[in-house]
DNA sequence: TTGTAAGCGTTATCAG
DNA sequence: CTGATAACGCTTACAA
């Protein structure tokens, strides 16, 4: 059974190539009798044109390409989801490529996905990434980890831990700790001021109490650094020690969890503890994790827009809103 | 700048596209002297070859897609990630899909797949499948969940799990509850196979005793089914009730973790459990739990080989072996 | 061993 | 609006 392509659909329904072609590419100029019959022939040979030789002549793959440091977290195994989504309901499909935060394994996927002519790249920067060397002419969008001097896309990291660290101030926290990403982290850093911005409105970063009992701890964004960090902020004196810590990543908050449990410091009784990203396994842990959602969907369906407006990100990066998910692990501050 | 193409290559080496092109493809009968003096102008030029023209002329596209049900689930995204990995080695890209469980999306992912050109498939078929009407000439590797008349590759659940209730024997129990998988898919029955296997190998199936006390709950993979599961078999009297439980999944068996701490049963002092898959928030629980892991890597690996060779699978499915990773939620019995 | 040239299956240009 | 026909960039017989 010889495969059947564009001319054997044109032979059996009397027409030219020419006008399968432009029937397979909705062209305007055909005649709704036309279309309809060439669309019968091709579903009638089951016809599926050849994306390479469509691509060769075209110059449009179809295909983006998506950079993430790990699949393994959640989070950007949700955005990688996301993203297909998002695509396929453009046509499009989706490679995937880990750089395991490796700043050299990123530029060669980035150089794969150039040589496969991918109509787009979704890039999550390495973390220990320096100069970007973009093939100019290839649509590229920086995602979540957001890069000083490129536009991206990501959620308003600042405005979410914010957000979160309010709640916290109006259960009437005042001693609130915050566990830090790695200091040379991005977005790590904007949850740092997040963190800043919410405790000098609540009136707590005037006074030089702060500074005898340091109440942020910097950590990386795993469990097992947030336990470390967790134990470092909570072992002291229960009048110094604070009565509620926000974590900069749910995996931290979830390590810190740990680290109270092990201290004999009942969650949310005598500590209440708020995480970020809104991961699944946020809503697993015992009790429920009360956390700052990213919008990862809309961060996703917003990069793979962009990507097939074919303009790149125009101007300043992109900022979506976090909301706060409610779990077990926030309550008002037990009287000393 | 004018993109440089083969023939740019072939000019300035002084040679023909022929010759240039069997360099690319590391074909034998090409002088070393001339291979090198190539080489060094493709480099020079920073000549990349298109793929797309590539595939055409040869059939290949160094491009194989894999179909999962569900990204967010963490053993799938490791299987993803691994399988991405593995053809990497190889020079290969991966195109990932999603099924959601949905039998007639998976059938046009496949569709997809194939018109794409991919040179093979690795499918996790989801739950609710039926028929596999498989493209022939499309090398696909039926992966994790083995569908009774095709060859595949997985883990070998029923020896896995026959491992992991053993042990809990070796411990002391005799009441062991087990909460199945759905009753409708396959490797949640040969799960429930290696449990019996055990439970009989122990002498615990032949009396009748058995029937009064069911100690089998049926429950989807999630978390929550785990958690409702486990309140059934925990919620009767203490001489009644399961010393400890298998859970077919870590995802169930962090949820029937919860269920007992409601019910205000220590683990592991009055209940011992062990999960399936090795997932990594296994280790990340209140105690860490202990568990029967897969052998992720290695399936993705021998799935890419197997569609490397271009043989789909041969035989019989291909069963790797689990072992048995020890958390802190297994001990000893405690007396009556 | 190397060069020559004929396609691969589409799309796009240009007449009609 | 539709039909020829020339590319697209590369691989691969076939010749030399």
């Amino acid at each position: 059974m010889p495969k059947v392509g564009i001319r054997d659909v044109a032979k059996l329904a009397g027409v030219s190539t020419g006008t399968v072609s432009r029937v397979l590419n909705d062209h305007p100029s055909v005649t709704d009798e036309l279309r309809v019959r060439v669309r019968g022939i091709i579903e009638q040979l089951g016809y599926m044109p050849d994306p390479s030789a469509r691509s060769m002549r075209s110059k449009v793959s179809r295909l983006i390409g998506i950079i993430i440091p790990d699949l393994t977290n959640p989070f950007f195994s949700e955005l990688v989801q996301s993203a297909e989504q998002a695509a396929a309901r453009h046509g499009y499909n989706i490679i995937v490529m880990t750089s395991f935060d490796h700043a050299d394994k990123e530029a060669d996927r980035i150089g794969q996905l150039t040589s496969r002519k991918v109509d787009g790249i979704i890039l999550v920067p390495s973390n220990d990434f320096h100069t970007l060397k973009l093939p100019k002419g290839l649509p590229i969008v920086i995602v979540d980890r957001l890069l000083p001097g490129y536009s991206g896309i990501a959620a308003n990291h600042r405005s979410g831990v914010r957000l979160g660290v309010e709640h916290l101030v109006k259960l009437g926290h005042r001693r609130i700790g915050f566990i830090s990403g790695p200091k040379d982290s991005i977005p790590a850093n904007d949850r740092l001021k997040g963190y800043l911005d919410a405790m000098e409105a609540a009136g707590e970063l005037t006074g030089g109490k702060q500074n005898a009992v340091p109440l942020i701890a910097e950590a990386a964004f795993d469990y097992e650094s947030g336990r470390s960090a967790g134990n470092y902020l909570l072992a002291r004196a229960r009048h110094e020690r604070p009565t509620a810590i926000f974590a900069s990543s749910d995996q931290q908050a979830i390590g810190c969890m740990r680290a109270a449990h092990d201290l004999g410091i009942p969650i949310p009784a005598a500590l209440s503890i708020v995480g970020f990203d809104g991961i699944p396994l946020a809503s697993m842990t015992i009790p429920r994790l009360t956390t700052v959602k990213q919008p990862i969907q809309e961060i996703a369906a917003a990069a793979v827009a962009v990507l097939l407006s074919r303009e790149g990100v125009t101007g300043k990066p992109l900022l979506l809103s976090c909301e706060i998910s409610e779990g077990e692990t926030t309550s008002s501050p037990q009287p000393d």
